[in-house]
DNA sequence: GACAAATGCGTGAACACGCACATATAATGC
DNA sequence: GCATTATATGTGCGTGTTCACGCATTTGTC
Protein backbone atom coordinates (compact mmCIF):
# COMPACT_ATOMS: atom_id res chain seq x y z
CA UNK A 1 0.00 0.00 0.00
CA UNK A 2 2.96 2.13 0.76
CA UNK A 3 3.57 2.06 -2.83
CA UNK A 4 0.17 2.36 -4.49
CA UNK A 5 -0.21 5.98 -3.18
CA UNK A 6 2.83 8.56 -2.48
CA UNK A 7 2.54 10.91 0.33
CA UNK A 8 0.28 13.52 -0.82
CA UNK A 9 -2.17 11.34 -2.37
CA UNK A 10 -2.28 9.50 0.83
CA UNK A 11 -3.25 12.84 2.56
CA UNK A 12 -5.35 14.06 0.39
CA UNK A 13 -7.66 10.66 -0.25
CA UNK A 14 -7.17 9.11 3.27
CA UNK A 15 -7.82 12.46 4.93
CA UNK A 16 -11.41 12.70 2.69
CA UNK A 17 -12.52 9.08 4.05
CA UNK A 18 -11.20 9.94 7.59
CA UNK A 19 -13.04 13.34 7.58
CA UNK A 20 -16.23 11.88 6.31
CA UNK A 21 -16.17 8.89 8.55
CA UNK A 22 -15.82 11.73 11.60
CA UNK A 23 -18.14 13.82 10.12
CA UNK A 24 -20.91 11.22 9.19
CA UNK A 25 -20.29 9.99 13.06
CA UNK A 26 -21.13 13.53 14.32
CA UNK A 27 -23.77 14.55 12.41
CA UNK A 28 -25.33 11.27 12.65
CA UNK A 29 -25.76 11.92 16.47
CA UNK A 30 -26.37 15.56 16.54
CA UNK A 31 -29.93 14.93 14.41
CA UNK A 32 -30.50 11.81 16.28
CA UNK A 33 -30.26 14.00 20.01
CA UNK A 34 -32.33 16.81 19.21
CA UNK A 35 -34.79 15.61 16.03
CA UNK A 36 -34.90 12.10 16.49
CA UNK A 37 -34.07 11.80 12.44
CA UNK A 38 -31.95 9.35 10.83
CA UNK A 39 -29.14 10.74 8.56
CA UNK A 40 -30.94 9.41 5.54
CA UNK A 41 -34.39 10.24 6.86
CA UNK A 42 -32.91 13.96 7.50
CA UNK A 43 -32.11 13.75 3.52
CA UNK A 44 -35.38 12.92 1.99
CA UNK A 45 -36.94 15.51 3.48
CA UNK A 46 -34.45 17.99 2.50
CA UNK A 47 -35.08 17.25 -1.09
CA UNK A 48 -38.52 16.78 -0.76
CA UNK A 49 -38.40 20.71 0.94
CA UNK A 50 -35.51 22.02 -1.74
CA UNK A 51 -38.97 21.44 -3.98
CA UNK A 52 -40.96 23.42 -4.57
CA UNK A 53 -44.10 21.40 -4.74
CA UNK A 54 -42.29 19.29 -1.54
CA UNK A 55 -43.17 16.71 -3.09
CA UNK A 56 -40.85 14.18 -5.23
CA UNK A 57 -41.23 10.67 -6.62
CA UNK A 58 -39.55 7.89 -4.96
CA UNK A 59 -37.04 7.04 -8.25
CA UNK A 60 -35.54 10.65 -8.21
CA UNK A 61 -35.00 10.22 -4.24
CA UNK A 62 -33.33 7.05 -4.73
CA UNK A 63 -30.65 8.91 -7.69
CA UNK A 64 -30.26 11.75 -5.64
CA UNK A 65 -29.56 9.87 -2.02
CA UNK A 66 -27.15 7.23 -1.33
CA UNK A 67 -30.28 4.30 -1.27
CA UNK A 68 -31.69 2.08 -3.60
CA UNK A 69 -35.55 2.72 -4.81
CA UNK A 70 -35.96 -0.27 -2.33
CA UNK A 71 -34.32 1.78 0.25
CA UNK A 72 -36.11 4.93 -0.25
CA UNK A 73 -39.31 3.11 -0.55
CA UNK A 74 -39.03 1.61 3.01
CA UNK A 75 -37.75 5.40 4.58
CA UNK A 76 -40.89 6.83 3.07
CA UNK A 77 -42.42 4.38 4.80
CA UNK A 78 -41.03 4.91 8.15
CA UNK A 79 -41.49 8.94 7.39
CA UNK A 80 -45.07 8.13 6.81
CA UNK A 81 -46.19 6.27 10.05
CA UNK A 82 -44.44 9.26 11.75
CA UNK A 83 -46.63 11.71 9.56
CA UNK A 84 -44.03 13.01 8.29
CA UNK A 85 -44.70 12.49 4.58
CA UNK A 86 -47.53 11.24 3.04
CA UNK A 87 -47.83 8.94 -0.46
CA UNK A 88 -50.00 9.70 -3.54
CA UNK A 89 -50.71 8.06 -6.58
CA UNK A 90 -48.73 9.88 -9.44
CA UNK A 91 -51.39 10.87 -12.21
CA UNK A 92 -49.11 11.42 -14.87
CA UNK A 93 -48.50 7.70 -14.24
CA UNK A 94 -50.16 5.17 -12.46
CA UNK A 95 -47.11 3.01 -11.91
CA UNK A 96 -45.14 5.79 -9.71
CA UNK A 97 -45.82 7.06 -6.26
CA UNK A 98 -45.07 10.84 -4.91
CA UNK A 99 -43.74 11.44 -1.56
CA UNK A 100 -45.42 14.05 -0.04
CA UNK A 101 -43.96 16.58 2.75
CA UNK A 102 -46.89 17.08 5.48
CA UNK A 103 -47.28 20.41 7.30
CA UNK A 104 -45.80 18.57 10.40
CA UNK A 105 -43.11 17.06 8.10
CA UNK A 106 -42.14 20.31 6.80
CA UNK A 107 -42.33 22.33 10.65
CA UNK A 108 -40.23 19.05 11.68
CA UNK A 109 -37.59 19.87 9.21
CA UNK A 110 -37.08 23.05 9.66
CA UNK A 111 -36.05 22.53 13.25
CA UNK A 112 -33.95 19.88 11.98
CA UNK A 113 -32.44 21.56 9.54
CA UNK A 114 -31.29 24.54 11.45
CA UNK A 115 -29.30 22.55 14.15
CA UNK A 116 -28.20 20.69 11.24
CA UNK A 117 -26.49 23.98 9.98
CA UNK A 118 -25.07 25.18 13.13
CA UNK A 119 -23.27 21.65 13.79
CA UNK A 120 -21.91 21.24 9.92
CA UNK A 121 -20.82 25.30 10.52
CA UNK A 122 -19.13 24.41 13.93
CA UNK A 123 -17.33 21.29 12.73
CA UNK A 124 -16.51 21.82 9.08
CA UNK A 125 -17.20 25.00 7.50
CA UNK A 126 -15.99 27.44 10.29
CA UNK A 127 -12.78 26.23 9.47
CA UNK A 128 -12.27 27.49 6.47
CA UNK A 129 -11.92 30.60 4.84
CA UNK A 130 -14.37 31.79 2.35
CA UNK A 131 -11.53 31.62 -0.33
CA UNK A 132 -10.80 28.27 0.95
CA UNK A 133 -14.68 27.10 0.38
CA UNK A 134 -14.44 28.41 -2.42
CA UNK A 135 -11.75 26.11 -3.59
CA UNK A 136 -12.75 23.40 -2.59
CA UNK A 137 -16.53 23.94 -4.01
CA UNK A 138 -14.42 24.17 -7.42
CA UNK A 139 -12.32 20.81 -6.40
CA UNK A 140 -16.01 18.65 -6.18
CA UNK A 141 -17.48 20.47 -9.25
CA UNK A 142 -14.74 19.37 -11.12
CA UNK A 143 -15.42 15.55 -10.29
CA UNK A 144 -19.30 16.20 -11.16
CA UNK A 145 -18.61 15.87 -14.99
CA UNK B 1 -31.99 25.32 3.83
CA UNK B 2 -31.69 27.78 1.06
CA UNK B 3 -31.07 30.25 4.36
CA UNK B 4 -29.23 27.60 6.42
CA UNK B 5 -26.40 28.10 4.03
CA UNK B 6 -24.48 30.38 1.84
CA UNK B 7 -23.86 29.66 -2.01
CA UNK B 8 -20.50 28.90 -1.80
CA UNK B 9 -21.21 26.70 1.45
CA UNK B 10 -23.15 24.73 -0.35
CA UNK B 11 -21.33 24.03 -2.60
CA UNK B 12 -18.52 22.83 -0.55
CA UNK B 13 -20.37 20.84 1.94
CA UNK B 14 -23.15 19.28 -0.65
CA UNK B 15 -20.16 18.77 -3.02
CA UNK B 16 -18.25 16.64 -0.13
CA UNK B 17 -21.38 14.66 0.74
CA UNK B 18 -22.23 14.42 -3.27
CA UNK B 19 -18.83 13.24 -3.96
CA UNK B 20 -18.52 10.61 -0.98
CA UNK B 21 -21.42 9.22 -1.96
CA UNK B 22 -20.53 8.76 -5.51
CA UNK B 23 -16.83 7.45 -4.67
CA UNK B 24 -18.23 5.00 -2.36
CA UNK B 25 -20.56 3.49 -4.66
CA UNK B 26 -17.76 3.12 -7.17
CA UNK B 27 -15.44 1.70 -4.73
CA UNK B 28 -17.47 -1.08 -3.31
CA UNK B 29 -18.53 -2.42 -6.31
CA UNK B 30 -15.41 -1.78 -7.96
CA UNK B 31 -13.67 -3.90 -4.88
CA UNK B 32 -16.74 -6.66 -5.52
CA UNK B 33 -16.55 -7.36 -8.59
CA UNK B 34 -12.56 -8.01 -8.76
CA UNK B 35 -11.48 -9.18 -5.65
CA UNK B 36 -14.66 -9.94 -3.84
CA UNK B 37 -14.40 -7.60 -0.66
CA UNK B 38 -16.38 -5.15 1.41
CA UNK B 39 -14.73 -2.04 1.54
CA UNK B 40 -14.95 -2.87 4.98
CA UNK B 41 -13.45 -5.83 5.26
CA UNK B 42 -10.85 -3.96 2.31
CA UNK B 43 -9.95 -1.52 5.12
CA UNK B 44 -8.93 -4.28 7.99
CA UNK B 45 -7.05 -5.84 5.33
CA UNK B 46 -5.27 -2.48 4.82
CA UNK B 47 -4.74 -1.90 7.97
CA UNK B 48 -3.41 -5.51 9.00
CA UNK B 49 -0.72 -4.64 6.07
CA UNK B 50 0.28 -1.67 6.78
CA UNK B 51 1.55 -3.43 10.48
CA UNK B 52 5.10 -4.25 10.28
CA UNK B 53 3.69 -7.58 11.84
CA UNK B 54 0.84 -7.93 10.07
CA UNK B 55 -1.21 -8.09 12.82
CA UNK B 56 -3.44 -5.91 15.29
CA UNK B 57 -5.80 -5.93 18.26
CA UNK B 58 -9.51 -5.78 17.57
CA UNK B 59 -9.81 -2.58 19.54
CA UNK B 60 -6.96 -0.97 17.56
CA UNK B 61 -8.33 -1.84 14.63
CA UNK B 62 -12.19 -0.75 15.71
CA UNK B 63 -10.31 2.37 16.49
CA UNK B 64 -9.22 3.68 13.69
CA UNK B 65 -12.18 2.06 11.21
CA UNK B 66 -15.54 3.46 10.47
CA UNK B 67 -16.99 0.26 12.93
CA UNK B 68 -17.73 -0.59 16.61
CA UNK B 69 -15.68 -2.92 18.14
CA UNK B 70 -18.62 -5.63 18.09
CA UNK B 71 -18.57 -4.80 14.16
CA UNK B 72 -15.01 -5.31 13.75
CA UNK B 73 -15.28 -8.85 15.83
CA UNK B 74 -17.69 -9.85 13.22
CA UNK B 75 -15.86 -8.59 10.23
CA UNK B 76 -12.57 -10.39 11.41
CA UNK B 77 -15.08 -13.31 11.96
CA UNK B 78 -16.11 -13.19 7.95
CA UNK B 79 -12.44 -12.98 6.87
CA UNK B 80 -11.69 -16.01 9.37
CA UNK B 81 -13.99 -18.07 7.86
CA UNK B 82 -12.76 -17.03 4.08
CA UNK B 83 -9.09 -17.89 5.42
CA UNK B 84 -7.86 -14.25 5.20
CA UNK B 85 -6.95 -13.87 8.94
CA UNK B 86 -6.32 -15.74 11.84
CA UNK B 87 -7.54 -14.87 15.40
CA UNK B 88 -4.54 -15.30 18.01
CA UNK B 89 -4.31 -14.58 21.69
CA UNK B 90 -2.79 -12.19 22.76
CA UNK B 91 0.18 -13.11 25.24
CA UNK B 92 0.49 -9.99 27.07
CA UNK B 93 -3.31 -9.61 27.88
CA UNK B 94 -5.31 -12.55 27.54
CA UNK B 95 -8.34 -10.72 27.41
CA UNK B 96 -7.14 -9.25 24.08
CA UNK B 97 -6.96 -10.89 20.38
CA UNK B 98 -5.39 -10.18 17.39
CA UNK B 99 -6.34 -10.46 13.81
CA UNK B 100 -3.37 -11.79 11.92
CA UNK B 101 -3.35 -11.86 7.95
CA UNK B 102 -2.67 -15.13 6.74
CA UNK B 103 -0.43 -15.61 3.52
CA UNK B 104 -3.74 -16.29 1.60
CA UNK B 105 -4.89 -12.72 3.18
CA UNK B 106 -1.96 -10.87 1.98
CA UNK B 107 -2.02 -12.29 -1.08
CA UNK B 108 -5.14 -11.57 -1.69
CA UNK B 109 -4.55 -7.85 -0.23
CA UNK B 110 -2.05 -7.46 -2.69
CA UNK B 111 -3.98 -8.03 -5.82
CA UNK B 112 -7.10 -5.98 -4.44
CA UNK B 113 -4.76 -3.41 -3.31
CA UNK B 114 -3.21 -2.59 -6.94
CA UNK B 115 -6.53 -2.37 -8.35
CA UNK B 116 -8.48 -0.37 -5.62
CA UNK B 117 -5.41 2.10 -6.26
CA UNK B 118 -5.97 2.27 -9.90
CA UNK B 119 -9.92 2.80 -9.28
CA UNK B 120 -8.92 5.50 -6.94
CA UNK B 121 -6.37 7.09 -8.93
CA UNK B 122 -8.58 7.09 -12.24
CA UNK B 123 -11.79 8.26 -10.94
CA UNK B 124 -10.72 11.09 -8.00
CA UNK B 125 -6.77 11.94 -7.62
CA UNK B 126 -6.15 11.93 -11.17
CA UNK B 127 -7.79 14.72 -11.62
CA UNK B 128 -6.46 16.95 -9.53
CA UNK B 129 -2.53 18.24 -9.57
CA UNK B 130 0.09 18.01 -7.00
CA UNK B 131 -0.38 21.04 -5.49
CA UNK B 132 -4.37 20.76 -5.23
CA UNK B 133 -4.06 17.39 -3.23
CA UNK B 134 -1.25 19.23 -0.93
CA UNK B 135 -3.95 21.84 -0.71
CA UNK B 136 -6.58 19.70 -0.32
CA UNK B 137 -4.42 17.40 2.33
CA UNK B 138 -4.28 20.10 4.27
CA UNK B 139 -7.31 20.79 4.52
CA UNK B 140 -8.13 17.60 6.10
CA UNK B 141 -5.27 18.05 8.22
CA UNK B 142 -7.08 20.94 9.62
CA UNK B 143 -10.16 19.63 10.71
CA UNK B 144 -8.61 16.05 12.47
CA UNK B 145 -7.61 18.18 15.24
C1' DG C 1 -55.49 -3.22 -31.29
C1' DA C 2 -52.49 -7.05 -29.30
C1' DC C 3 -48.59 -8.74 -27.49
C1' DA C 4 -43.76 -8.28 -25.70
C1' DA C 5 -40.46 -5.65 -23.28
C1' DA C 6 -39.40 -2.18 -20.06
C1' DT C 7 -40.37 0.57 -15.99
C1' DG C 8 -41.96 2.00 -11.15
C1' DC C 9 -42.87 0.49 -6.88
C1' DG C 10 -43.50 -2.66 -2.94
C1' DT C 11 -42.17 -6.92 -0.19
C1' DG C 12 -39.98 -11.33 1.76
C1' DA C 13 -35.51 -13.08 2.84
C1' DA C 14 -30.77 -12.48 3.87
C1' DC C 15 -27.37 -10.01 6.02
C1' DA C 16 -24.50 -6.35 8.25
C1' DC C 17 -24.27 -3.31 12.01
C1' DG C 18 -24.95 -1.12 16.69
C1' DC C 19 -26.57 -1.54 21.40
C1' DA C 20 -26.73 -3.76 25.57
C1' DC C 21 -25.20 -7.38 28.01
C1' DA C 22 -22.22 -11.55 29.31
C1' DT C 23 -17.72 -13.48 30.14
C1' DA C 24 -12.99 -13.47 31.09
C1' DT C 25 -9.03 -11.11 32.55
C1' DA C 26 -6.28 -7.17 34.28
C1' DA C 27 -5.58 -3.30 37.32
C1' DT C 28 -6.44 -0.85 41.43
C1' DG C 29 -7.42 0.02 46.34
C1' DC C 30 -7.46 -1.41 50.90
C1' DG D 1 -4.34 -11.28 49.32
C1' DC D 2 -8.98 -10.12 48.34
C1' DA D 3 -12.63 -7.27 46.60
C1' DT D 4 -13.89 -3.94 43.47
C1' DT D 5 -13.56 -1.66 39.29
C1' DA D 6 -12.08 -1.25 34.53
C1' DT D 7 -10.99 -3.29 30.10
C1' DA D 8 -11.13 -6.60 25.84
C1' DT D 9 -13.82 -9.35 23.33
C1' DG D 10 -17.88 -12.06 21.87
C1' DT D 11 -23.09 -12.58 21.28
C1' DG D 12 -28.54 -12.11 21.24
C1' DC D 13 -31.62 -9.02 19.51
C1' DG D 14 -33.54 -5.23 16.99
C1' DT D 15 -33.13 -2.23 13.05
C1' DG D 16 -31.96 -0.79 8.49
C1' DT D 17 -30.45 -1.92 3.87
C1' DT D 18 -29.93 -4.52 -0.35
C1' DC D 19 -31.16 -8.28 -3.54
C1' DA D 20 -34.37 -10.84 -5.99
C1' DC D 21 -38.76 -11.09 -7.27
C1' DG D 22 -43.78 -10.01 -8.17
C1' DC D 23 -47.47 -6.96 -9.58
C1' DA D 24 -49.29 -3.18 -12.08
C1' DT D 25 -48.71 -0.10 -15.72
C1' DT D 26 -46.55 2.05 -19.65
C1' DT D 27 -44.04 1.96 -24.01
C1' DG D 28 -42.73 0.01 -28.31
C1' DT D 29 -43.52 -2.99 -32.38
C1' DC D 30 -46.00 -5.30 -35.70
Amino acid sequence: MSKTFNECEQNAWGGFLSVYGKMSRIIEEDLQSHSHLTHVEFEVLLRLSWNETHQMRIQDLAAESILTRSGVSRVVERLEKAGLVKREEAPEDRRGAYAVLTEAGAERFRIAAQKHGECVRANFLSKFSEDELKTMGEFWARLEE
